[in-house]
DNA sequence: GCAAATTAATGATTTATTCAAG
DNA sequence: CTTGAATAAATCATTAATTTGC
């Protein structure tokens, strides 16, 4: 999928077929253990870092959350067009049609992730190695709009989250960790990562 | 300053005014290697993490440019208002005093910095160990406001862009680099990164 | 003076935006 | 046009300043 001298990872149709279920399955900030587990899982399939999987995510999440923004502003709109013409009709035709007029009570009934229907078979995931804490809510439906209103709620709290160290940077760190060249897998144990010596001087 | 329980760092003094120090030289999103540097020289004024460093940088980069943008802001906004003013009084008296009327030109002249004056003796910083590449371009002063509009550009283009992989997990892997007990620093030859040994299982 | 109570700073995390490869 | 990667902005949460009543 990805060529030699790619610059960016490309996930081939296997990986993302994972990714996409593990995300239906509820994960969407994989720890960093997760990322592992996940990361060792699919360089099966291909190269693939621990960065790949956490954009991922993180991208997957975002594009959802967005793409569910989005749909709401058309559905407003259309709504709020909706209410102007019948507004304009109601103008014209007060006396006539007083009693036919539509309430304009926004009606909050499409959230939630048009998501859990099309579930394929990953019982793999289910080999010792691949229990993410995550995957325990599987098929829990609401959207991350209902995470923002209600604070953080539900699946986050499944997840240990003071274990999670996060911030940017130290994928050097990482880079060594996948075996690029064998498939790895559950056949080997995991290992201790090698790290990139680091140099005392700064080049130049 | 931190004691010991507590659960985020606190800078003490000298390593705050070092970390300023490095600030006012330059340096803004330092990389990996750079923060390895600079984690282990301030490991010797206490307790630190490769994370609060790059936390550090996050920060004060982001509040500076909030700083100037609320400063720009006010005047902005006091700047309309004397213009207002000025429009209500020509109109009063439009016939009177046509010719002294004031430009409403906007008057950009209070860009950049106030820092680089008053800096003092960071001579041990030019230890081999410590030479960073943002440093070369000590006291240049322009505002981030003006790294936006035109793109990137400046001291950024200085630093080894390519070389920082940045994201958003891997701090676990940072935290045995640093040494809590014995202040390292220059002393201690940079050695190659601990890791935390990978668990074939997640707890629970 | 000196804690308890408020407020201001700021460390840490998450979310949004942007860049750019393909 | 999609999406991986990177950065910036917004937000949360804890610590330090400070105010306040005694």
């Amino acid at each position: 999928m990805s060529p030699p001298g790619s610059s960016r990872w490309s996930p081939t149709t296997e990986q993302l077929m994972i990714l996409e279920e593990l995300y239906r399955s509820g994960i969407r900030t994989p720890s960093a253990v997760q990322i592992q587990q996940i990361t060792t899982h699919l360089s099966f399939y291909g190269r693939i870092e621990g960065k790949n999987v956490f954009y991922w995510f993180q991208n997957h999440k975002a594009r959802d959350r967005q793409k569910l923004r989005r749909k709401l502003n058309k559905q407003l709109q259309l709504q709020q067009q909706q209410q102007q013409q019948q507004q304009q009709l109601h103008v014209h035709h007060c006396q006539l049609n007083h009693n036919n007029m539509i309430s304009n009570h926004f009606v909050g009934s499409t959230f939630g992730y048009p998501f859990g229907s099309n579930a394929q078979d990953f019982s793999f995931f289910n080999s010792p190695s691949l229990l993410f804490e995550g995957s325990v809510s599987a098929n829990t439906s609401e959207g991350e709009i209902n995470c923002k209103w209600n604070g953080y709620n539900n699946q986050q709290s499944l997840m240990e989250k003071k274990d999670i160290a996060f911030s940017n940077y130290g994928w050097t760190l990482m880079d060594n960790n996948v075996n690029h060249e064998a498939p790895s897998c559950c056949t080997k144990p995991l290992k201790t990562l090698d790290l990139f010596p680091l140099t005392t001087r700064i080049k130049d």
